[in-house]
DNA sequence: TTGAAAGCGCTAACAA
DNA sequence: TTGTTAGCGCTTTCAA
């Protein structure tokens, strides 16, 4: 019989090369099945076994290889999550980022990133490369017109969290904040400041959130017997410039408005500082969807709906989590409440 | 000989288990080495044989298992990169990871984030579950005291870069700002505008970017012939909260100081809320560290050394890609500068 | 152009 | 308590 121990040796020539669970049974004089089970921290080994193996791992600086151990693992769990998010370097996504980061770790559960930029033909090859890595669950913000190229995937039993947005075409659960509702607010806490004469910032239409909250905010004018057959509905505004330039135009017409909603953060940053380069950022009042940073320090403070971005990836994770215990229970829909946070601009009164 | 389409006909009964190269390779009725040959666009197949292939796949909805073929796959790599951050949550992060993503995506490599919350004990832990994982190269922002313990990685081969600190007890590819010089600028900056009464506040000064710009800046002091003997040096601040109240505290001191350089972003917030509160916005100065969202629409406007995160996520994602495609030259540091932005905060004049 | 057999590093099942 | 064998899904090697 050869010995592992000499096959070591001349391993130790090709210094790229890993050691593995045989290398270290050899070294510890043991089966490979006994570094399994210390490895894996399986009862069954006597404490001198153990001491030993641990030895020789440490000796030959050993790591377990979990992609092989998956391999033939009943479950074939890979411990790891694929998110797809707006973009990681968005603050909003960044805070649920984290807050399922810090779900999963406990579990030893490690997560793959990627960012989707609202791109509807970056959706799947993304969720594609989630699941040839064996993801043990996906938690997705879309962008797609369907998620239905999923179908095959939630009948294999594949754990499926929807967040922020919700699915077209399955069912799924679902995390988001209550868009409409938060919007509709917006709608009224201006008219209750006396605002008639409001126009509407938004983004693209097709982006499921931004509609939502576009028509929560002019469902809710209807509602109050406001005409909003003239009033100015901005779409289409995907970040900052584009923002800035449609508030501008904005301003420089006939009948100005007296009171702005922007539906998103980029697009509400445009208007702060095309307002503030107009001088009209005490004149024209504000309200704007989802918070940032530093609002509250600007002049005047900033009235935002507040979303809150690390109970939507909480909720996610704990769900997720479920799924993967086994939870089979039919899809549930969290609505996480948006606020709204009076700063000033939002309060203040029209002035024409 | 029993042929795979049996197997596949009574796999269908079992809903949650994924086909394999072999339910293919039975479906369309060719052996399983000519899947694989078309799954990885391996040349040698005839277009006939190719579109059975892949409509036996769409119809079976097969993904290729990554894990499984880099088992046996010569380098054995699993496209697969693993990312360790401040926090994922940190907008200066948020910014290296995206540009480290896009870096990756088109070579088709996943990346695996962490966040280590300048803890170093989290150090060792994080970087070994990237290990089990066998990721094709590490990059690593630390903060443990060495990172001597990467050694046998270095020795086999893998791929590391560090990002925003120098490694200790190691020789590696490393990007970061040029702390040194930056805190520096700062302090030049404010001695030009006439303060003489300074003060320092830092992050915990066993974080190496902290100590680096904490000591760039008093030895600036001392080029200059200011006495630093009785500056004020408040260290450890590591949030928001500990920053407003150590500027709360030195603002009510005897002779408290015209002027603050801050050496962190959540440093930065907290000295700009306390300066507000006490009034001392415009006349007090302040120079801090990193750049931060809004910055420029507070009153006044906050001067900063602003670092290029994009940038060293861009370095950082071409260093370990050309080591991953064998590059073996020495150790290179990149040393990214930064950018003194004036907008206000840091121009004003001493007042008594 | 195609496929059969071996084996990557590990765990499951079972035997000793 | 320990070890042996088979096999996870794939790629490599090599033969047809």
């Amino acid at each position: 019989m050869t010995t592992m121990s000499d096959r070591y040796q001349s391993d130790s020539a090709q210094p790229d090369r890993r050691p593995t669970m045989k290398h270290v049974a050899a070294l510890a004089g043991v089966g490979i099945k006994t570094v399994s089970r210390v490895m894996n921290k399986e009862p069954g080994v006597s404490e001198a076994t153990q001491q030993k193996v641990l030895e020789a791992t440490r000796q030959l600086n050993y790591q377990l290889d979990m992609a092989a151990g998956s391999l033939r693992r009943t479950g074939r769990q890979t411990l790891s999550l694929g998110l797809l998010l707006a973009s990681v370097s968005n603050p909003f996504s960044a805070e649920i980022h984290r807050a399922i980061e810090d779900a999963a770790i406990v579990r030893g559960i490690a997560v793959f990133a990627s960012s989707l930029d609202d791109e509807a033909e970056r959706e799947r090859p993304l969720v594609s490369t989630f699941l040839r890595r064996r993801v043990d669950g996906l938690i997705l913000t879309t962008a797609a017109k369907s998620q239905a190229y999923l179908l095959p995937e939630i009948n294999r039993n594949l754990p499926l969290v929807f967040i922020d947005r919700e699915p077209v075409g399955i069912e799924a659960d679902t995390v988001m904040t209550d868009n409409t509702e938060g919007a509709a607010g917006a709608a009224r806490h201006l008219l209750a400041h006396g605002h008639r004469r409001l126009a509407y910032l938004g983004d693209r239409p097709d982006i499921q959130t931004a509609k939502l909250r576009r028509d929560g905010f002019m469902k809710e004018l209807g509602h109050a017997g406001v005409a909003t057959a003239g009033l100015p509905v901005v779409e289409g505004l995907h970040n900052e410039e584009s923002a800035y330039r449609a508030t501008i135009e904005l301003l420089s017409s006939e009948e100005p408005p007296t009171a702005v909603f922007s539906s998103q953060n980029l697009v509400t940053l445009g208007v702060i500082r095309a307002l503030r380069d107009r001088g009209a950022n005490h004149r024209v009042a504000l309200v704007g969807f989802d918070d940032y940073s530093l609002f509250d320090l600007l002049d005047p403070g900033v009235t935002v709906v507040a979303q809150h971005p690390e109970r939507l990836g909480t909720l996610a994770a704990q769900r997720i989590l479920a799924r993967i215990d086994g939870d089979q229970s039919k899809a549930i829909t969290y609505t996480v409440p948006s606020e709204l946070i009076q700063r000033g601009s939002g309060e203040l009164r029209p002035q024409q």
